[in-house]
DNA sequence: GTTCTGACTGCGA
DNA sequence: GTCGCAGCCAGAA
């Protein structure tokens, strides 16, 4: 079979890169969309350990639509300033995500 | 080779 | 709505 000769990681980071602008996915979703279903956790340990200033990073969330940062840290202050800067509501550590627009990119990412 | 850790998820209370 | 616990797995030391 033709398997990837890419690593987890740069596939993750590849799915990370194709989230559209003004949009958000969660980390399982950019982990199923990089072909490994269940490794929420690796696309997490991929981001951390990223250097890319050009990966849009702050387009990942957790499944509750949550910035994973704690309130108040950098990480969490710079996320949510860039999702303000693409035209994505944030309050209080949570993004307003409408559900067709949810629905949208789902269906967008996987389906189409 | 083994051990530890983690930007997670889902479920129950 | 929040909190705690257990499961899973790859990468780093």
């Amino acid at each position: 079979m033709a398997r990837d000769t890419r690593t987890s990681a740069e596939r993750i980071l590849a799915a990370v890169r194709a989230i559209p602008r003004g949009q958000v996915a969660g980390y399982g979703e950019v982990a199923r969309r990089a072909g490994l279903p269940g490794r929420a956790r690796l696309a997490a340990r991929v981001l951390g350990s990223n250097t890319d200033p050009d990966l849009p990073w702050h387009r990942v969330l957790r499944s509750d639509g949550r910035i994973a940062f704690p309130e108040g840290s950098e990480g969490h202050l710079e996320q949510s300033r860039r999702l303000r800067a693409e035209g994505v509501r944030v309050e209080k550590g949570r993004v307003r995500m409408p559900r067709r627009e949810l629905d949208l990119d789902a269906e967008l990412w996987g389906l189409r």
